[in-house]
DNA sequence: GTCTATAGTTCGATAGAC
DNA sequence: GTCTATCGAACTATAGAC
């Protein structure tokens, strides 16, 4: 390894730069479609530093997903405890935290996360060996502290009902991450995708439904 | 090894194998990670003849697209005119018109449509060429035949929510599809991919509560 | 129709000048 | 640290024997 001695290399504008042109790179083409060069093209550098920083392509899309998901997990964790602290936690707040953090990220544009957005996508829906470490890695914690919010303050609702709740949360929050414009096309112009206390206040009420139908005997 | 002449596919055989074996390949490496050689080895055939049979790669890939979408969404036609022809019409008898096709087909092991799902969920999360022609071309007129339903059903469900109640369905639809084993990861292996009449009542539920959640004024 | 062989590209990665 | 040049491997697609 030629790096300097300093365990934690700092990250200079150079290699952002790798990072954020492979983010939109991986997100239009997946992790295959997407190749060095393409990237280096997009941030204006040379396709051989990716290998001096990174160390591989592989290695550069793992350092694209960690950027994103430490900060929107990171995120969600101080609602979270911001909520207990304020006595504020309800379904509706705890949906709101959950998925607020990665749908504002999708719509601002200062901060390129809409291409985060659909790389996701694509990690959520595969299921091969890098996908699945990767939502492992990332996801699963965060995951766990969801579940366990939903179950304590929905009452009647069974483990297993929490979990379902918890994935369609996610599923929803993914699907609407990144604007699409298909519910442009099928509303014909009337759903806009960029209001984004809209999206997220209906989001969260169409989930707080559901997850409490599920509490609900059959009837 | 070449098979004895009697147990070679008969003619319309061999295309079948091909798109059989296209597409477990495209679920599991997506379009770009997919190889015609890897596609011809599953299918125990010869690279060459996807060239001589569909043309390219890439036509391959909508004919394998074509196939499933074009049962899927046969099937969703016959059941919204069946609930019409029996008086059955609800919200909850139109939402599983619309998920038990794929779910259904996803659950089934002798039909191989798990893999057409996460290919699926590949093309759905993508915002490239190929994806929205695919979801254009395949997916917009069904769409528009589900929202009208809903939009006659639902009292008070203004034509932007319908819109957003049918993506959310759609969403969740996709994330039901393909079995990922995260669900039984989450759960602690309580929750069980396989049971296809819990998955559709429990989805079908959550989302008739979440569609006449958004019907609601806000309170 | 089905095969072998290979053309023609393009890829990720690296060596080495500076 | 950043570049040029290029390697070896893998790809899609095709030509042509049979």
């Amino acid at each position: 390894m030629a790096r300097p001695a300093e365990q934690r290399p700092e990250r200079g504008e150079a290699q952002e730069a790798f990072l954020d042109a492979a983010e939109v790179v991986f997100a239009e083409s997946g992790f295959h479609g997407a190749t060095t060069r393409a990237i280096a093209e997009r941030a204006q550098a040379n396709a051989a530093l990716i290998h001096y920083y990174f160390g591989s392509k592989e290695a550069l899309y793992e350092a694209v997903v960690a950027r994103r998901a430490g900060a929107i997990n990171d995120e969600r964790r101080t609602r979270i405890a911001a909520l207990h602290a304020r006595g504020a936690v309800t379904l509706e707040t705890i949906l709101e935290a959950l998925l607020r953090p990665t749908i504002a990220l999708g719509r601002d544009p200062s901060r390129g996360g809409a291409h985060y957005a659909r790389l996701l996508g694509h990690a959520a829906s595969g299921t091969d060996e890098r996908s699945r470490r990767l939502t492992g890695a990332h996801y699963n914690a965060i995951a766990r502290v969801f579940i366990a919010e939903i179950a304590a303050i929905v009452p009647g609702l069974s483990p297993e009902d929490t979990v379902r709740g918890y994935l369609n949360a996610v599923a929803i929050g993914i699907s609407l991450m990144a604007p699409t414009g298909r519910s442009q096309d099928l509303s014909d112009g009337a759903l806009r995708d960029d209001d984004l206390e809209e999206i997220i206040g209906q989001a969260v009420r169409f989930l707080a439904a559901g997850i409490r139908a599920l509490a609900k005997p059959p009837g």
